[in-house]
DNA sequence: CTTCCTGCAAAAGATTTGCACACGA
DNA sequence: TCGTGTGCAAATCTTTTGCAGGAAG
């Protein structure tokens, strides 16, 4: 099993504390793994004091870029950044009232995005699929 | 048919001249069903000169609250609006690459949205769905 | 040693808010 | 008239960018 450091450098991307730092959040964060920046930032400052929150920025867009995170807006105020672990293929559920994002088994939307590429032409998103409306409880309390 | 300003009232909304110039906007616009706050702004002050863009920022969201536009938001950098029309339910497929946004027939995720409402007790947003991903143009220019 | 990365500070862009006046019902 | 809506200006919040020093390979 390769260490973060080699990941990263098998794509390209410099071995920065920083970016080792940030992969190894984003990947072993447990619970919700979907975090905006400002949290990533918060949390990686423990262990990095100085990280600039521009850093984390440009960092998670650099491994987004590489496919090392993904991205999730849908619905969203801000934008979230989970790992992209290939073994764990999900979709998000945004609720647009509590802003709570919860995750649904991919192979839901598996027909749908092919028929949509095959219909339209048109890829959805890797191997995220970020869709919103209104949780079960939310729909309760409403 | 009922009038825009007849519309609003039925909905509990004072019929101002702003609201209905609003209103009828976005419910007329050809071609691409969906504009910013800032299109709209820019539309709507040919026809009321003066009007404040935060003006617009809180009709669209008063429209929005009682179900007469919606809102998109799957993968944009900025919020888009659209007419609520129950006789054209459809998708959105919003490009993260080059910004644009189509439509696709809603009966294709109506089973989709009945699966995960049985599945997650999650209710996929009302009449319009954005998703996001490549447009096929974009997928050519790789 | 060379190029890429980061911290810092400032900018940019979208959206929200407080307040006083204006307008619809 | 009364209560809500709007214009205006400033504030907020997220995200981006220019630049100079610092680190990775």
């Amino acid at each position: 099993m390769k260490d973060y450091a080699t990941t990263l450098r098998d794509k390209g991307l410099r071995a920065t504390s920083q970016r080792v730092v940030l992969l190894r959040l984003v990947a072993e964060v447990k619970g919700h793994h979907h975090l905006t920046a400002q949290e990533i930032y918060d949390q990686a400052s423990q262990t990095l004091p100085g990280l600039n929150l521009a850093t984390v920025y440009r960092t998670l867009e650099g491994l987004h870029e590489v496919g090392l995170v993904d991205r999730l807006a849908a619905g969203l105020d801000q934008v979230h950044y989970s790992y992209r672990d290939p073994d764990h293929r999900h979709g998000h559920l945004c609720c647009k009232r509590c802003g709570k994002v919860s995750e649904f088994d991919y192979e839901v939307v598996e027909n749908l995005a092919q028929l949509i590429q095959k219909k339209y032409g048109f890829s959805l998103a890797d191997n995220h699929l970020g869709l919103s409306g209104i949780c079960g409880e939310c729909q309760k309390t409403n």
